[in-house]
DNA sequence: CATTTATGACTGACTAGTCAGTCAATGTCA
DNA sequence: TGACATTGACTGACTAGTCAGTCATAAATG
């Protein structure tokens, strides 16, 4: 059992190895061995997390997951808690880093916001990063720390560069409602609504999300003109 | 110890009781009592499962907060699971109640739906019920039976309600984008996200739900206008 | 071979669910 | 009506099992 478990193990991680494109030679030093390891950990905890929440999650299926051992996990993470935290943080702050090279504001802002739904759709709804959204919507109010990060990290700066992109769709006169600027919030709304109503009713009615997100931006602009 | 405990959970059953506002006569018969301890029960059952989630939530506290015996539970209850899922039904019911019981529509569609969206700030956002659509929100793709139920209940037909309202606004003139109707999660949207925000963002930053709810319609319906 | 890294058997704390026993409420009978 | 019998709601100590976190041991590394 023992050896069976072992073996598995290490074919998992070369598989892995392989996945990853690196050189087919030598493989690793320490430290590229140990990043490793955390990532796979990482990626493992998320989907567990993602499916089982947070409590009832076990420390066992994530290691085996990861094809790594259960002490392994503590070297990387002091405990549970604190690895749902960091688990957060390191799969967020690419997302993050994305938000601030958004493209400098040319075109009309509807083109812009249209462009910027389209990535969203593509990259967050019916995705693990949606389902991460849910996660934190879940386990938020008994994790503040977690709650806190992401206010700061996603939600506070989201909402500011909205917030510009409507100012300035009203200062050009692309948007006729001046108050909007007040809650960006409203702009957002259905898309957090389609990422939601995906992991929970998609299989009882299946939601159009890129056409939602259009006729919402129709309401916001006005109808589409073909200039 | 078990004296003290007895005359704790009568006084408590009294005390309900006369909240109730029963005849202030005899008090009880066994079928009361046991409808009383399953209230008692569920009331408890709702408090812990919203504070600590489904995993994390101990029999032993519930128990203790309704004030009755673990084995208690299980004379109303198959276990844990079917408990979680009753009680979300018994909760919903009443909901249920009162969107089959909306007033038939007089006055414009806009004042409808702001009375609408009052009573929806008043009873849902920052209420026991709003930390309810966060819990199965959280929990329900692990509970596709609460999730079911919530949709057949309480989505799917607050939708129709909604459909049917934006299409009277469309034939009246009151709503421009006629496309609206197909997507009734438009109108909602932000509604479902004050009530996430008030949970997870608060404290950070106080949102003025009534406020953006009214920004929103009249986004919707145009500029109010002082007929 | 000394040191760093990984392992997984083990421990102890914790909890869902059970069940033998208690006792207040109800029923029965003289 | 009062004495006694029956019921079944209720209790809480207990069982069987789970799982986060530890640590002695083994493997890998340089």
């Amino acid at each position: 059992m023992t050896k069976k478990f072992s073996k598995a193990a290490t074919a998992k991680a070369e598989t892995r190895n392989a996945e990853a494109g690196d050189e087919a030679a030598p493989v690793s030093n320490r430290a590229t061995r140990a990043a490793e390891r955390r990532d796979a950990i990482v990626a493992a905890a998320m989907e567990e997390f993602i499916t089982r929440g947070f409590a009832a999650t076990r420390l066992d299926d994530i290691a085996r997951r990861a094809g790594v051992a259960k002490g392994t996990i503590y070297l990387h993470f002091k405990d549970k808690e604190s690895m749902f935290e960091e688990l957060v943080r390191t799969v967020i702050v690419p997302v993050v880093a994305k938000l601030n090279a958004l493209p400098p504001p040319t075109g009309s802002v509807r083109d812009l916001i249209e462009t910027f739904a389209g990535n969203f759709l593509k990259e967050v709804i019916g995705t693990r990063r949606g389902d991460l959204v849910r996660l934190i919507v879940a386990e938020g109010p008994r994790f503040p720390a977690v709650a806190d990060f992401y206010y700061r990290e996603v939600v506070s700066r989201g909402m500011a560069g909205m917030r510009a992109l409507i100012e300035l769709g009203i200062a050009r006169g692309e948007i006729q409602q001046a108050k909007l600027a007040r809650y960006p919030q409203i702009l957002i709304a259905p898309a957090m609504i389609a990422v939601i109503w995906q992991s929970l009713f998609a299989r009882h009615a299946p939601l159009d999300a890129q056409d939602m997100l259009r006729v919402h931006l129709d309401l916001i602009f006005g109808e589409r003109r073909t200039t």
